[in-house]
DNA sequence: TGCGCAGATTTGTACGGCCAAATGCGCGAG
DNA sequence: CTCGCGCATTTGGCCGTACAAATCTGCGCA
């Protein structure tokens, strides 16, 4: 039933590779990073792999390449965008935040949860937890997971009790153990109210209007296996994108 | 001094092509486009450079594809993601609005304006409009511009007087008359209360919680071109986008 | 010294070919 | 009639080559 994913393709994995590189930190400002020709030589690959490789990190807005110049990785700052999980996974990397368990893993009923996840059931697990920068929370975070997801996490006990360190995101946990990996999600961004128990967390009133970021994780099959509601503070958080043209 | 755009290389001119015939629905939902053989046979090129081109169709999140079954328009209402210019340009495509000139092209001094497009002078030009839905304003825009800039509006009739109708955006009547493209925007949202101005023209309370939306444009050059709030009421309108996965 | 041109380096575009993987279809066996 | 195998179609991946365009370096000449 579940598929092991098989070999991965060859300029995936450099591509794999290099980004790790630069989020490592390992090409400085003006450093150039390695060229076509010397990848293709030291990986034993045609430089058209490389430049496939090369194209995604472009396209991820990793690097940055010039003509006749060469391959830069872009500078800290610029690169947050078109990251897949800018709200989890950037903000835990560029800034220094930690992650509260404020209401472990559970299951409960809850019908509007199932619907926006496409469930036949009303049961879904639940978590939440806060995002701290300098002992402030500035962000409350629930996630609603179809029980047969939630259950993939039981056995995680960071999740399962309050108080837990900063090492990891659902999301990324879920992309190891799900059969497949998450391919897509769709993300809506608004104004809301806090509710009392969002405002008990982040210590402002009831009512007090958030900006509020919907997510919604799908694996490559189209099935939902994770929802998010994020409150952020807006004196504390705007969400910022870089949009680069396409063609004309 | 001003470039001419040099020639569009080969692949950029398919995926031009391609792409607004799929923004004129020429391939409705279950519809097949054509293969990339079929193509690469019709415009004399190798199969490559289709690749190439759907390539940039497929990141744009325009098409869709299937091993063994073929290429395929993404449904109209996913198509909004990574398109440049989604607030300005996919609003007006796919939703049906009319856009009121509120304030018409003037010169101004405005040193934060100024500051955010990176002038060294104070003076700028500026214009306001709204956005209505069914008669119902729910966006207003100001515009910022460097004088420059600004000029190469002058000669726009619908801009420098009250009421215009809905035929083009500020960005796209720029993207002609530049000398360079559009190159890339930053976008920040949060939430902001209503101004005066703002919620005189939204009719609603002065301080009411709004979404607001901020983009600098920029040139293939890096000058700011452009600087852009919107504040839109969140009953009426959600920022939406659909994150793909690039690699692990 | 200072200027400019020639060549080396590096990325961009395009071609051709080859095989793999996924899908869909039809035909034949049972 | 139904199941399943095999073939055709279509996209995915990888290679090797060739040339163009942009940038930088250094040499030679005035």
């Amino acid at each position: 039933m579940a598929e092991r994913p098989q070999r991965e393709s060859t300029y995936l994995r450099l591509a794999r590779e290099l980004r790790t590189a630069i989020l490592r930190h390992d090409f400085p400002d003006g450093v150039r990073l390695p060229t076509e020709a010397e990848l293709a030589e030291r990986y034993e690959v045609s430089r058209q792999t490389v430049r496939r490789a090369f194209q995604d990190l472009v396209a991820e807005g990793l690097v940055h390449r010039v003509p006749g110049r060469g391959t830069f990785a872009m500078p800290r700052e610029e690169q947050y965008l078109r990251q897949f999980g800018s709200v989890d996974d950037l903000m835990g990397l560029s800034i220094d935040t930690r992650m509260d368990v404020v209401a472990p893993l559970h299951a409960r009923v809850d019908v509007d949860a199932a619907g926006r996840l496409g469930l036949n059931t009303d049961r879904v697990h639940k978590l939440s937890f806060l995002r701290l920068h300098d002992d402030v929370a500035f962000c409350h975070t629930s996630v609603w997971l179809p029980p047969a997801v939630g259950r993939l996490l039981d056995s995680v006990p960071e999740l399962t009790s309050p108080g837990s360190p900063n090492a990891f995101t659902v999301i990324g946990l879920l992309d190891q153990r799900l059969p497949e990996p998450i391919a897509e999600a769709e993300q809506s961004i608004t104004v809301a109210g806090a509710t009392p128990e969002v405002a008990g967390h982040l210590g402002c009133e009831p009512g007090r209007p958030l900006l509020r970021i919907d997510r919604v994780y799908q694996s490559a099959a189209g099935q939902a296996v994770e929802l998010a509601i994020s409150h952020f503070l807006p004196e504390h958080y705007s969400y910022r994108v870089r949009l680069r043209r396409n063609g004309a």
